[in-house]
DNA sequence: AGTTTCTCGATAGATTTTTCTCGATAATGG
DNA sequence: CCATTATCGAGAAAAATCTATCGAGAAACT
């Protein structure tokens, strides 16, 4: 509903709502602070505490991602958390590409650890010969035009874009022609990909117009 | 319903739904766009085909947002986009503080274009003396025990919270104590906050969650 | 001038998502 | 050993969100 694609049915489609899918990252980290602190069990209530979230759709939330509970003790954390973690796919760390070292790209490329999130970024492009050779990071920058080459040699699964809506997707074309099957999406525009490709769009400021547009509300109705 | 406070009634509660604040970015961006190909017209089919979205719900995010459109012809591209930016309080920019320079925060501060989105950070606070001074985008990185004289002298109104979960309430205490009235929280946790004040929560790895889940999922199933 | 086509705006319907309620279960304290 | 309390799990109710339909207005074309 939210990816328009040329195709008439979505791959990576387990019947759980994106809402909730959308709040499992963030149960993680709790989950990960809580056994930081030896807290060894742990209830929905406590997390919705945590996250100012309802125990109800919490507990709804943990059974959708296959976790079980106990009457009364609630979940054992570590088991819990290594649950979630499983079903994002978080335990193994998916090798991937980045195309578009602009503001934001840079900005991801500098952000080291997503390894924790199940990605590593082992390589990116960019068409301006201006921003080749090794970043900051220990990232090599690579001329686009080595693209797919590299792709097919690496293997490459996730690709990540942070170019102009432009060029958006003739990347992604590219992208999908040479193996890649989830791209992480920060253009916005929807793109057009093949039936087995999964594309998720982020948009950094929705919830800054959210704030901002709440704020200039406030400032307009009040002082 | 997103974050809960300690309060009963939650300010800058423009009646307007979440889901539509979160997409007006997008159509600026989308509208910005189409302005630079020089369009001087523009239907909501035609920004729902560029971004996804039906129709039906871009007219009525738009008009919630106090566009009015001519049948037949639609919108003044570049009114739309004043209409949109204008609500957003993106046409005259906020000076903010960031707080926590680690991984995220060093991120943020090299992203330069936020004030095309209504934020100018100009000062930056950690509370590790290694991270201080000048920090490579111009802005300078202060301690963090200077943080309320400084919210004070330069009447920051918008924070930006990038610190650890265990230290995000006290320096959202920090912030609102010393006229702080809008935080943009990256941490995973509900911050609680007098009646006057709006938070708005990011989690950068929610749409992350999504796509790995499904493509853990796609894994499983498939090859 | 009339017809066609495109689009807004409003209303109604369908779907999704959240919240509430209840019974069952298991630990705790008297 | 029984009462109490906290919790899960499941199903129902409520709320929010999205999608479809329809009429009216306005441009373009015949």
């Amino acid at each position: 509903m939210q990816n328009r694609t040329d195709t008439t049915r979505t791959i990576g489609e387990h019947g759980i709502p994106e809402p909730t899918l959308r709040r499992l990252p963030a149960y993680c980290q709790v989950l990960r602070r809580l056994a930081g602190r030896g807290l060894k069990q742990v209830s929905c209530t406590r997390i919705g505490r945590e996250l100012g979230f309802d125990p109800t759709q919490v507990r709804k939330d943990l059974a959708l991602a296959g976790a079980v509970g106990r009457p009364k003790v609630g979940y054992c954390t570590e088991e819990l958390y290594r649950t979630l973690e499983n079903f994002l796919g978080w335990n193994n760390v998916e090798e991937a590409v980045l195309v578009g070292v602009g503001h934001l790209g840079t900005a991801l490329l500098g952000y080291t650890p997503f390894d924790r999130y199940g990605v590593r970024i082992v390589a990116a492009f960019d068409s301006d010969p201006e921003k080749l050779g090794p970043h900051a990071h220990g990232v090599q920058v690579f001329p686009q035009t080595r693209l797919p080459e590299l792709l097919r040699r690496m293997k490459l699964r996730i690709g990540i874009l942070t170019v102009p809506a432009e060029a958006a997707q003739s990347v992604c074309d590219l992208m999908t022609a040479n193996g890649v099957i989830a791209i992480w999406n920060f253009a916005p525009i929807a793109l057009s990909v093949p039936a087995n490709v999964i594309v998720q769009n982020e948009d950094l400021f929705a919830t800054l117009g959210v704030l901002s547009s709440k704020l200039a509300a406030a400032l307009r109705t009040g002082s």
